[in-house]
DNA sequence: TAATTAAAGTCAGTAAAGGTCAAAAGGAGT
DNA sequence: ACTCCTTTTGACCTTTACTGACTTTAATTA
């Protein structure tokens, strides 16, 4: 078996063992365990652990650098396309709550983008409209603004 | 983990606790502390508490002297503040477009903000509700959204 | 006021990482 | 065997962290 896929394969597992779909290793330090050289480390994760392959990497030079890979998990685009088909026409305010929280607590958006949509369906913005479009537009912005989170 | 980020680490707990974003230390003082070498500090310092990442270093020499580390918070919220408040009742398509864009060459928001935004006011949102009151939600929701980004 | 002392600042050098790129080696298909 | 793509390697590069000798500035004291 190639080496290549001998080091895809173990950081495959490190992503499985993680508990949070990241891996973090020190190129040199991973190298030798995996006995090649550190470029190869390079190799494989431009050609198989790019984004397009569902994976962010990061890292860092210098005195204590690392490489940080990321498993970007497709469950979170293909469940928020489910919740945003799931949502109809209109949506009432307390649904709205319910949704963003369930969204939050399971990752799906961040507490930044919670915030802005909240922000988006206050009473603040609801009061410039009539109380009959206003489960209209609710689910209106929540749909579109989900949609650029994916 | 490095000692630079420990420092970091200790100099933003400093900040968090103060009330008002300053935090004074005695440079030797300081790094015996920590466990490093003077230098360290003025090291840690100018990579990481710069002007562009929000904070500003004022010292003084000889004896009683001082680092005085100040967190600004300032710029990016008052002029956020400024634009919030300068934004009316209404705002047309045509305005708001512009605005967006100058806010985010300004880096006042930035792009995953603006997407939002920018999503929240499409046509696909402002349809489902009557012309006359477009102008209307359109100003309330960038002048709610952009609240959150103070 | 001059000398001393007590700070903080600077800078260049060393070490410790990770990144890049092109050349060489392998392998599959024709 | 020839071509084309992938893998492997290593020399060289860039970035970041850390250190210590030396410099500058300010306060205190003789």
């Amino acid at each position: 078996m190639r080496m290549s896929d001998l080091i895809t394969e173990q950081i495959i597992k490190m992503l499985d063992e993680s508990h949070d779909n990241i891996a973090e290793i020190q190129r040199n330090e991973f190298a030798s365990l995996m006995g090649c050289v550190p470029s190869q480390i390079n190799y494989v994760l431009s050609s198989r652990f790019t984004p397009e392959h569902g994976y962010l990497i990061e890292s860092r030079r210098g005195g204590g650098g690392y490489v940080k890979i990321t498993r970007v998990v497709l469950r979170k685009s293909s469940a928020l396309m489910h919740i945003i088909n799931s949502i109809g026409d209109t949506m009432d305010s307390l649904t709205a709550r319910v949704l963003l929280e369930n969204c939050l607590s399971s990752e799906l958006i961040d507490q930044r983008t919670e915030r802005i949509i909240k922000a988006s369906i206050s009473n603040s913005v609801m009061q410039t409209i009539p109380v009959a479009y206003r489960d209209y537009i609710r689910a209106s912005l929540i749909k579109n603004i989900l949609l650029t989170q994916i």
